[in-house]
DNA sequence: ATTCTGTATATCGCAGCGTGATATAGTCGA
DNA sequence: TCGACTATATCACGCTGCGATATACAGAAT
């Protein structure tokens, strides 16, 4: 899948998925990106298992992340070039969002 | 609808969600919506017709936008006090994520 | 020994959301 | 009168996150 395909799937990216690919700033597993994804958010985030398999599988068959290490009861991924262009892309849309907060934030107080 | 289901129907907000209620910082009808939002991101969001009129409807419907006035080709909205309160709760987790992007990009460089 | 908690992955169907298409209609300038 | 813009409404489609369910191993406590 080419880049500009996948930058144009995953923006605006969802919340989780924003976790798990921040997650994989270093090589982990499922269970271990839930753990966390916990963790980096205080415990407010809980994602469920449908939703990391579920997700690591389709963004693995997009070319986003890619099998590290296929352990006998963990599967660890990696980012792949591909997913840290996107990360960045995403990354410059929230600080937009940051932006556009900063200037409006009186408005809702 | 009371304040914590609202909250955790709406949360994490979509980038639409979040800029429709942005743009009601003053009142707004649907098409104006549409303009700011393309103004306040610089041409990148542009909102579609289904997007714009089905979600007023359903965040009419739950209270957190009321109805303003009702020209005859205009329906204007305004934030209420739930809308604000959300508003405010959404914006928390906007600089949780802002502190995150700060903390952990250099991994995607 | 058994039970409980935690680690670990996979799949299913449900509900919700954003979107483009389609429809309708008024306004204003070329 | 024709096109561009303003303005709203509804529909079906596809995608996503989620909880439920299932399976299974490990270690600690009773």
């Amino acid at each position: 899948m080419i880049i500009e395909q996948i930058i144009k799937n995953y923006s605006p990216m969802t919340e989780t998925a924003f976790y798990i690919l921040l997650s994989l700033s270093k090589p982990r597993h499922g269970y271990g990106i839930i753990k966390h994804v916990e963790e980096v958010t205080n415990n407010r985030l809980k994602l469920g298992s449908g939703t990391i398999y579920g997700t690591l599988t389709k963004m693995e068959r997009d070319g986003i992340i890619t099998m590290y290490a296929d352990e006998k009861r963990k599967k660890i991924y990696e980012i792949t070039d591909d997913g840290k262009t996107l990360m960045r892309h995403e990354m410059k849309r929230l600080n937009e969002l940051y932006v556009n907060v900063a200037k409006y934030k009186g408005a809702f107080e």
